[in-house]
DNA sequence: TTTGTAATGTACCAAACGGTTAATTAAAGG
DNA sequence: CCTTTAATTAACCGTTTGGTACATTACAAA
């Protein structure tokens, strides 16, 4: 009854022959959705045009991640996971102090750069009042790791009397965290407002440069 | 044909009577939907929902805003102007170069923390890479003066000789910006992961304290 | 070979959503 | 008082959107 458009003579479409590969799919879905969501955030994004970039179907989106909101909750996963796994690469124990303390703010500088879906991803997850994040244990276990660096460090400074005394760990860490996140977050309307050029990369390196500056100034003594 | 449901004996429904208030009528729209767009962000709000919050009906919004973009773009000029506006009241001039600093330090952490539906309105049009704020001359026009009330800061500290020279303040305005605008904007996701009594009063006492004296350490001599 | 189950493709749907049509009323101008 | 126009109401519409039903295929175990 309803197969009226299709021509008579031919009986039934051949099916497209398909080889197995569940981690695969899974792997391809998050990547395309961690991209569409973050670029027209989660009400934004559409579930028709990220199983169309797919090399899969839409049913196999709702066969592994259930609806939208669970999609949306393992692409924020995914990419704390990847975002974190790059900071542990990071060794900076055989430094002094003063010297990890400017090589870690640099490096966040860049590294938040670098990943700028994670940055909107955080965004948008901080438009919903971190809701999924609430939700999620995953994500929550992996950060309590990322103080423990910053501590070190300062500890150490402290220890061996460059650094100040009496600093919040997780202040510098929130310091650092605001300069870096905000270069990357609120570059549009930044730009748009105060000028293109903050962005080229020369204005850039400066930006980095005095980041570590002012974090310096503000930790060691007599900085 | 379609009067089925209704009781057969009430003729006509009476129609409501009402003034005309366009004024009235506007501002209550783009109240409701600034916060409507705040929450849900502009492809999560909804028209309808709008609507039903507003004293009016979805008719007006169209009636007088065109469409859904149209509405967000005046809730974006709209919510940038009465912010500026909020600026405009602080006057710096009379005070020593360094103590007006710390001032508008502490006032620009303040006001950020004041207006999160317009820090979020910021996050949003950022999320849609600053697109709406592009075609909007009215704001365009009104932060180029922002730029000029720290320049003057600035340039009384250089000539007095308790600033570093050689700073460029659009950079200043970076770093206080940063700072105000991560704290507000990040606090769901920083709170979740970081500890919740981030947020207190005696934190955010402290954190506004640790911001003054950070971009003082930076930009005085000695400091 | 048979059979059970996990994985995949196709077609489809009900509800939500942005937007519109058309009639009606308030108020200002002559 | 009459006319015109701006403001407002109520009902409606076509499309988009998240989500499903159902048939089909790959693959592993018995």
């Amino acid at each position: 009854m309803s197969n009226i458009d299709s021509a008579p003579d031919e009986p039934t479409i051949r099916r497209a022959s398909w080889k197995q590969d569940p981690e695969g799919v899974k792997a391809n879905i998050l990547a395309v959705a961690l991209e569409e969501f973050s670029r027209n955030g989660l009400s934004g994004a559409r579930m028709n045009e990220i199983a169309a970039k797919t090399q899969t179907s839409k049913r196999m989106i709702y066969y592994y991640f259930g609806d939208k909101d669970g999609l949306y909750l393992k692409v924020l996963e995914a990419a704390y996971q990847e975002v974190r796994q790059g900071e542990e690469k990071l060794d900076l124990d055989h430094l002094p102090p003063t010297e990890a303390l400017e090589r870690l703010v640099e490096f966040t500088f860049d590294h938040h750069r670098k990943n700028p879906d994670f940055i909107r991803l955080v965004m948008i997850e901080n438009i919903h009042h971190g809701s999924y994040l609430a939700h999620s244990d995953v994500i929550r276990k992996m950060n309590k790791a990322a103080i423990s660096q910053i501590e070190e460090i300062y500890n150490k400074g402290v220890s061996t009397g460059v650094f100040r005394q009496g600093l919040d760990p997780r202040r510098i860490h929130w310091m650092i965290s605001a300069m870096s996140f905000f270069n990357v977050s609120n570059a549009a309307t930044f730009s748009l407002l105060f000028g293109a050029d903050l962005q080229t990369d020369e204005e850039q390196s400066a930006l980095r440069a005095e980041v570590g500056q002012i974090v310096t100034k503000f930790v060691v003594l007599n900085g």
